[in-house]
DNA sequence: ATCGGCTCGCGCAA
DNA sequence: TGCGCGAAGCCGAT
């Protein structure tokens, strides 16, 4: 079953009379049901050696900040304590300078027998996939375990959610299945290697005052990295969401969406523990999942396979042809009000929703899946350009944005401009492209309760409103 | 409140 | 070749 989840990415050797198999999570931030992790004990058992665990965090990209940081780095003591437990060697490493060359991914991959990593189509381990493998004289196996239904199966890139529903519904009953634990053979006995930095909870507010940094982007108001708040999180989603997902997912003041999205996107917890904890309560508890189901995997995996398949996600290139054509027509339109990024950014337009929207990315880190889309076609409507449009987006993602930097980012970002979309009634700079506006937010959503949401967060400098601990939340 | 038109193209049935 | 229908809608007519 593992088999199809894997691809190998370079001609060199495997060589069994090293010291360890290393499991390389750039992606994939967990230790529960992770395809990856289990790929490396499954050859290192082979082999009869121990398993080792890389993760790194690197202050040398040009987006890591407070938030970022100290998301990933709250999930670090629960790894290493699960890893533990489980027998397997682990290795964290934080870089904290901007500027300086970090080897220390291949002087760990040095001593490996084989190195195992995610396969994940954006950002920087796609970056890295595509780069590193050459550079070493060990074999280099990607696991996906990002998806339910392994990216490899789907061969080419998809129209839009319906032509690839079918596909995955056909093959969803051979994947929908637990993970099984890992259980070494040989466990990782003596210290952990030098370059590894351990650390309590405690202690991650000064480990990130110390790192060359963006310290301007707080940690964010609402969310704590690890696994076990992204347990509480999803707990909670069972206990307080799933049961209104259907009938109120487009009201966000309701909170009956699951926020699991940031962890998702650090694979702290996957989608296929997700999917199968939300299907188990749901028959327990007589519920309807089916919406819920339908968005984290049929639209989750239609925007990986976007990824997967187009050259650059970031391109308006990869819009169809219509959408396009359209757009291009429409290119010289006026566009009134039209705001610079700097406006955008600091959520300073004459709508007051807007603003809303883009205060909530400032102070959660995340933005309500519904209104997201209102705050894409918005940029679009005041930006002088859809290639102007397109950055600011994507900019305030990568800057702002817990959840940033994914193939559902780039996904979404671009359904603003037609992606999986349809044609519409023509209009001003839109042209065909579907259209919101902010009277049909009124008329569907509860603004004004958002509104003073939003209002009241930023004020208190707290947010009761997304739970913590998989405890009921306040309400206004 | 509800309905139809707007408008393109994929995939399937024939 | 024809036809149904689609990731979150808008607008104007009734």
């Amino acid at each position: 079953m593992v088999n199809q989840r894997i691809r190998v990415l370079n001609s060199a050797p495997e060589r069994q009379d090293r010291d360890y198999v290393l499991y390389w999570c750039g992606a994939n931030r967990r230790v529960d049901a992770n395809h990856g992790l289990l790929r490396a004990v499954e050859l290192a058992n082979l082999w009869g050696l121990p398993v080792l665990v890389y993760e790194g965090v690197t202050s040398a990209h040009p987006h890591a900040s407070d938030r970022l940081h100290t998301f990933l780095l709250e999930g670090v003591p629960e790894t290493a304590r699960r890893l533990k437990r489980l027998g397997i060697g682990y290795c964290f490493h934080l870089q904290r300078e901007r500027d300086s060359h970090d080897d220390t991914f291949f002087r760990v991959a040095a001593r490996a027998a084989c190195v195992v990593a995610d396969d994940y189509p954006t950002y920087y381990p796609a970056l890295l996939n595509a780069t590193v493998p050459a550079k070493l004289d060990v074999r280099y196996e990607v696991v996906d375990s990002s998806c339910i239904v392994p990216m490899n199966l789907l061969a080419k890139r998809e129209y839009a959610a319906y032509t690839i529903r079918p596909k995955i519904h056909r093959l969803l009953p051979q994947f929908l299945e637990p993970c099984p634990e890992p259980r070494v053979r040989r466990r990782w006995e003596g210290p952990p290697p030098p370059f590894h930095l351990e650390f309590t909870e405690e202690q991650i507010p000064a480990i990130v005052a110390s790192c060359e940094i963006d310290h301007s982007v707080p940690p964010s108001l609402c969310f704590r990295g690890g696994r076990r708040a992204a347990e509480a999180r999803l707990q909670h989603f069972l206990e307080h969401g799933l049961r209104r997902y259907a009938k109120e997912r487009n009201q966000p003041a309701a909170h009956a969406t699951s926020r699991l999205s940031p962890y998702l996107h650090f694979g702290m917890i996957s989608s296929l523990e997700v999917a199968l904890a939300v299907r188990d309560y749901a028959r327990e508890h007589r519920l309807i999942a089916d919406e819920f189901l339908e968005e984290l995997i049929v639209r989750r995996e239609l925007a990986f396979n976007f990824a997967r398949h187009s050259e650059n996600p970031e391109s308006l290139l990869n819009l169809p042809e219509w959408a396009r054509a359209t757009l291009l027509r429409h290119a010289k339109d006026p566009r009134s009000p039209c705001y610079s990024r700097a406006r955008f950014e600091q959520a300073d337009t004459h709508d007051e929703l807007w603003n809303a929207c883009q205060r909530e990315m400032l102070l959660r880190g995340v933005i309500h899946g519904y209104y997201r889309m209102y705050w894409g076609k918005k940029i679009i409507e005041w930006s002088p350009t859809c290639q102007d449009a397109l950055e600011t987006m994507i900019r305030i993602h990568d800057r702002w944005a817990l959840d940033g930097r994914d193939p559902n980012t780039y996904t979404n970002i671009l359904w603003c401009f037609g992606l999986h979309d349809r044609p519409w009634q023509e209009r001003p700079v839109f042209g065909t492209v579907r259209y919101m506006s902010l009277d049909g937010m009124k008329r569907k959503t509860n603004v004004e309760a958002y509104l003073r949401e939003i209002e009241w967060i930023g004020r208190a400098g707290q947010d009761p409103f997304v739970s913590l601990t998989g405890q009921p939340c306040a309400s206004l």
